[in-house]
DNA sequence: CTCAGCCGTTAAAACGTTTCAACATGGAGG
DNA sequence: CCTCCATGTTGAAACGTTTTAACGGCTGAG
């Protein structure tokens, strides 16, 4: 079962050197073809599978980068997971994903692990700004969908305040003028910048800062959401706003689905902006208005910075994207 | 940037041996509290992280087990690998996630690379029920929601033909004699199962076999469903089916922003019933009716089965789990 | 004072690769 | 006939751990 046929066994049965064996792996064209046909042979017929812990001890690269993933259950995140893979595979590097949830330990427990296996990089969307102390040791490691506060490494982020200014400025140019933002919690920065943005929009279009309430949430998930819409529908009417901005998708469409159970219309009822632009955002039953950031190209940029880490003359940047409104159903124009 | 620490610089800097340092580092209770104390203190100063692939290699073992997923986009599957997640951290592994994106070729490399690798484990759910032979390669290998057709090796699975019968009996129930079945390719197990449940069921209703309409799609996302709602709403209204079964949520999805698109109700115009019970069902516009899979059970289960692998009186087992109706408003009985 | 037994520590041998300098072989050029 | 070079191949030394058997010092019993 575990027989653990090595290189040595492979060129013994072939009838070379465990160093011809290595180079037939390695460097294909510097052995000659009869020796290479019959190692290659020798290798099939022994079923040898080359061991990576040895090779990489010995040879120092690794061949694999890995992305530490704030919530692998929210699309956004797959999607910058696929830019990211198909730039490492261009590159010829195979990506690990771990999953965060969302929790510091498990965070902290990855990061530990893929120093241990010195992955030749780490992209990483962290679990809160304020923890974001990572100890340097050594593997590159690029931010994503964050911004590197102190210039101590590359990041790639998105513009949020903007995003936050273009999707209430579409609210109040469609003539709402009571309007909720609904996300949080607030220690994610995320959100607070959203938040600015949305600020920003009043003051430019000169509504008053008490035009916009603001829903905390306690996470960014559906049933939050949920949890929002019936809040905001408890609100006497005249104090109810006619618009929400949710600081993301999944926050809106259980918005949706709350304003639905209730009897309520969207958008006549309640326009909604969501961020993100998943693709269950089209596909929503009333499609949703969102903010759509650049989600493959977040993470291809991401991976290709990492490639770039340990050129010699490396230096760190902040690559920046702007976002950009996509308008749907869910927010047409106020009658 | 790069001084690579290691155990014997550690041991030197307290004044031991290296053996002292492994000892702190795996059976600390075997040390001197003294010395372990200073031990530590070195390792803390020089910054050192243990590097995994020595370890790995002289120690044999790998605490990583993967998991090769279908479609990292696909809520359904994060589900499971969740499930997988916890039960390996409960016994102390970590889980490397890897996406073949219904990709052949992708799938084989990641094998390829996770047996070099030397994990613990692998799960996968493959690409294709035919390809499904993989080499064995003294790597323990665990198939998730697909069944091991040969006894060779240990599954857990679905029972996807209840599940379809349990569906497509839900709708007759309800009135429908003309029902729809939305999914493909047809090449996928799965699908094929969940079709010969609706067959089965429509013989249990005493019904004929062409009272199901069999609209295949070339694959199980979202737009492929809005395709299908299209094509559905295309047929004569005389031959139209009233009720449509499809293969898993994100069709469903699909179909049910297809209906509203056109301006059809769901249910009254036509009743849809989805399958796996994503969250995103629960959370849609018209809740929908879907056929629950237990998601994160099936992970942990697999990941369960996988740890008994290498015990040495292992037998393959292959569970099978009893699908769930889970009745939303898409489904609601017809008047 | 000796000896057995225990405890903590250590030297050295693996683990399976890659890599580098050195080595055969054989043909071309002088 | 000798030298030189090119081409393929090889022996042996790493890489950084874990592990095993052996070791020295100390304690308490005889």
């Amino acid at each position: 079962m575990k027989p653990s046929v090595g290189i040595r066994d492979v060129a013994q049965h072939a009838g070379v050197s465990n160093a011809t064996v290595s180079n037939v792996l390695n460097r294909p064209d510097v052995v000659a073809p009869a020796t290479r046909q019959r190692v290659l042979a020798a290798i099939a017929e022994l079923g040898f599978v080359r061991n990576e812990s040895a090779r990489q001890l010995r040879a120092g690269r690794s061949r694999v980068i890995a992305y530490v993933v704030l919530d692998a259950a929210n699309p956004f995140f797959t999607d910058v997971a696929r830019g990211v893979e198909d730039a490492a595979r261009e590159a010829g590097l195979a990506l690990f994903l771990c999953n965060s949830a969302s929790d510091d330990s498990r965070e902290r427990e990855y990061l530990e692990l893929l120093h241990e296996q010195r992955v030749e990089g780490i992209l990483i969307t962290p679990v809160d700004g304020a923890s974001a102390q990572f100890a340097e040791r050594g593997t590159p490691l690029v931010l994503v969908d964050r911004e590197s506060t102190d210039g101590t490494r590359c990041s790639v982020a998105v513009d949020d305040v903007l995003g936050g200014e273009l999707a209430v400025t579409h609210l109040i140019e469609a003539g709402h003028t009571r309007i909720a933002m609904i996300g949080g919690p607030l220690s994610i920065q995320q959100v607070r910048d959203r938040h600015e943005g949305a600020l920003r929009a009043l003051a430019g279009a000169g509504l008053p800062p008490d035009a916009l309430t603001l829903l905390e949430t306690k996470d960014l998930q559906v049933a939050e959401g949920r949890g929002a819409g019936e809040r905001l529908v408890g609100l006497p009417s005249s104090r109810r706003p006619t618009a929400a901005f949710c600081a993301n998708d999944l926050l809106a469409l259980g918005l949706l689905q709350s304003m639905t159970q209730q009897g309520l219309r969207v958008p006549d009822d309640l326009a909604v902006v969501g961020y993100d632009d998943i693709d269950f955002a089209a596909a929503a039953a009333v499609p949703l208005t969102s903010v759509r950031q650049p989600r493959e190209q977040l993470g291809r940029t991401a991976a290709q910075l990492l490639l770039t880490e340990n050129e010699p003359d490396h230096e760190h940047r902040h690559v920046k994207f702007q976002p950009e409104l996509v308008v749907r159903a869910s927010s047409a124009v106020k009658r």
